[in-house]
DNA sequence: ATATCTGGCATCCTTTAGGTAACTGGTATA
DNA sequence: TATACCAGTTACCTAAAGGATGCCAGATAT
């Protein structure tokens, strides 16, 4: 009677990969502003724009954290005043395959829904 | 001078279904959960072991919403003491290759979080 | 007889996410 | 001269998520 069942650590492992990556991009606003950006806003206030509902603070807080995620470049041109401008990292890129299947999904998650 | 910019709408479908998603799956564990019913955990302490640090608390109201949405389903079957059983929706399949791709980007990110 | 398992619920508490509103300094525009 | 734009910051607040602990009742195992 074997005490090591290898699925399990398997099934265990798989869960902590998950959780790896939802560390990364939990909360309700990251991942739609990696979207934004890497469709061509690089600039605060287009970001907002493009990420409807979404203030200030939480988009400068939630720039941050993807900055230290090495998610999105921030570069500063010293202009007058400074121009600010957000980039994606080519790391970022690793993520897109999986936005899209979330993107798919909810358009798909969106249809069912109404058809009820 | 076209007023209308068909790119930006598109971005913004895209980041609107994104944020359908994110409302269904957000959170800390509700796709843990997910994988670990989908590997054959269908009894309450059995998912609760395999989600790392979840307490019953917290697994009973997660359980409960993911019933809500249809990705999970719950049988009691009328023994004594009832016993329950939770599995995973065929709705809850069309999340599999979306999960399969959060997986391997935590396990990219993991090893390479590592190296530095 | 005692301990442990099952599937939770109730209560209380802390932490985090997110939201509101006001404000800043510098520039360009009307 | 007044207004608006830019890229934010600060202080305050609420709501939601998450955590700790204790408990229940029926059953099984020691």
């Amino acid at each position: 009677m074997p005490d090591i069942q290898p699925d399990k650590a398997a099934v265990a492992q798989q869960i902590r990969h998950l959780q790896d990556t939802l560390y990364v991009v939990n909360g309700k606003w990251k991942l739609p502003i990696l979207v934004a950006i890497h469709q061509g806003n690089s600039r605060f206030r287009d970001i907002q724009r493009s990420v409807q509902g979404i203030t200030t603070k939480v988009l400068s807080t939630e720039l941050k954290a993807l900055e230290q995620n090495k998610l999105v470049v921030r570069r500063v041109y010293d202009t007058s005043p400074p121009t600010v401008e957000y980039t994606t990292s080519s790391y970022c890129d690793t993520l897109q395959t999986m936005i899209l299947e979330m993107i798919a999904w909810g358009k798909n998650h969106h249809d069912r829904i109404r058809e009820e």
